[in-house]
DNA sequence: GCCCAGGAGCCCG
DNA sequence: CGGGCTCATGGG
């Protein structure tokens, strides 16, 4: 293993960490999550942080996927709203999913962007979720779990990965466009590097075992706020305080061609 | 009006 | 395998 690359990835843990503090991810509907009342559905109560426990029931967990679902290149607040109009048509379970024709739920979901696909993806994941059981799924290792994930229409690496993390509460690292940017950037990856690169290289580093689930939650979480605030796409370096260290191997975005 | 946001599938060489 | 296209809303 490369040493340099082990001491960068945990250095950096630890002062994304100290700065930014535990994010408690991921963010849900209520923490009260039994006897679902719709009028009191709606209302965010956000984060829960250095509270490992959340998810602690299965409606929160399915929860937790609908929403992987909703945000795939979406900002959250979209998927959020997404995810409230389910909530006051009571449509939290699979069943309740299955219930309303993919028509109907597109119209539903609609804040979150791409609705007629994301309204089919839900039917289908809704379906995989009927057949496999939350509670029998937590009972597979992380990668069958992950392969049965892949295998779904509609469910990639990222999201199988943040289902697994932040729903299920096994430690599978999560990479996305903010990892890979910031990453890059820093100077500790490559424009090559694909997903499973980051993901292995950072699990060789960091072992996918259930005391790292905390590092593994809080991680991406941290990337992620790092990101929206500072190592945005047009990075505020002078605001950053990794400004002396980082290598700044900015991405420099593609020019969509013009449609003439 | 333009850019961007916590991806994934499909098609084609 | 890898680039290019498609899917779509809402906020800055």
């Amino acid at each position: 293993m490369n040493v340099k690359f082990a001491k960068c990835i945990l250095d950096l843990y630890d002062q994304l960490l100290a700065t930014y503090g535990h994010q408690g991810w991921w963010p849900i509907l209520k923490l009260s999550n039994n006897g679902v009342n719709p009028t009191e559905r709606g209302t965010f109560t956000g984060y829960h942080p250095e509270n490992y426990e959340i998810p602690n029931t299965n409606q929160t967990s399915f929860e937790i996927m609908l929403g992987a679902i909703l945000t795939q290149n979406t900002s959250w607040v979209n998927a959020e709203k997404a995810l409230a109009n389910l909530a006051t048509h009571i449509i939290l379970s699979p069943s309740e999913i299955l219930d309303i024709p993919i028509n109907e739920l597109a119209q539903i979901i609609r804040p979150s962007g791409y609705y007629n696909q994301k309204s089919e993806r839900l039917h289908i994941f809704s379906e995989f979720i009927l057949k496999n059981r939350i509670t029998r799924l937590k009972k597979l290792n992380i990668e069958e779990i992950r392969k049965k994930l892949l295998q779904i229409k509609g469910i990639g690496p990222e999201t199988a990965d943040s289902i697994i993390l932040y729903a299920l509460k096994k430690p599978s690292f999560v990479i996305d466009a903010y990892t890979r940017r910031f990453f890059i950037r820093f100077g500790i990856s490559d424009n090559d590097w694909k997903y499973e690169d980051y993901r292995g290289k950072i699990q060789k580093v960091i072992p996918p075992i259930p005391k790292n689930l905390p590092c593994y939650n809080e991680y991406h979480a941290l990337i992620i706020q790092h990101c929206v605030h500072t190592c945005k796409k047009t990075p505020i370096c002078e605001k950053c305080f990794l400004n002396e260290t980082c290598a700044k191997k900015f991405i420099i975005p593609k020019k969509k061609a013009k449609k003439r």
